[in-house]
DNA sequence: CAGATTGTTATCCATGTGGCTAAGTAACAC
DNA sequence: GTGTTACTTAGCCACATGGATAACAATCTG
């Protein structure tokens, strides 16, 4: 899960690839159709889809010779909740020296590093 | 808000700079705290550090010769709503199909590719 | 089959990134 | 004021990334 972060944030840190996760909510579409709108050439293209699929972010399907690209909603999820976790302890933790301040309400002003070690 | 995203997931794709924003959950801290578990030259880090600050995921004040270190909590947020917003329209639109899928029952099959266009 | 579509593979190139060392500056501590 | 601490700046290097072109492969279409 840690590698996995890596290529998902690396995966979303490109406007083309972001472009595309936001095209691809609106449904599946085939490499040619989501490449249109991005001034650059296929092969070029085809790296980003490459990437987004490496990240596990997409999921695509060969039919002919006409490739098909659906997102995988589960990947947001899971990148969602671990920014969720760390949000979460890091609010938590205010609240908590929040509380340690009134208690404590005056003290000598080193409240700011390492209450409880 | 579109160059801050690139900023902001280019920022998270590398494990130090999480490690750095797991650390910062505990509280805030000074450059060389920061440093120290990773096992780098101090101007290495000093790089990961400026590419948080520059995604605005961390605030520093320098008093002194010490520069401390703390999280800006609002960041993650941002970026935990953009995912959500792109799984939320992602998942209505799933169940939209779902709903077309049962009123429709037999059909052609092209059900998959543009239902509204 | 001939030709057009739709990807795919192979290179190439400029720039960015992550690491380093060396040398500098600005507080403290004595 | 000398020395130590805690960064900071500058410059170097190897490799990854985002773009390109050219040429190939595998379907369809007529």
């Amino acid at each position: 899960m840690d590698n996995n972060l890596d290529h998902f944030f690396a995966a979303m840190a490109d406007p083309t690839r972001r472009a595309v996760i936001a095209r691809l909510t609106q449904g599946a579409a085939p490499v040619s159709d989501l490449a249109a709108p991005h001034d650059m050439a296929l092969p070029s293209f085809l790296k980003h889809l490459k990437k987004l699929e490496t990240a596990g972010l997409v999921r695509t399907i060969k039919t002919g010779r006409v490739r098909m690209v659906a997102l995988e909603p589960a990947k947001l999820a899971e990148a969602e909740h671990w920014l969720s976790r760390q949000r979460r302890i890091w609010e938590d933790r205010l609240e908590r020296l929040d509380a340690l301040a009134l208690t404590l309400e005056a003290d000598d002003g080193t409240t700011e590093r390492r209450p409880d070690p």
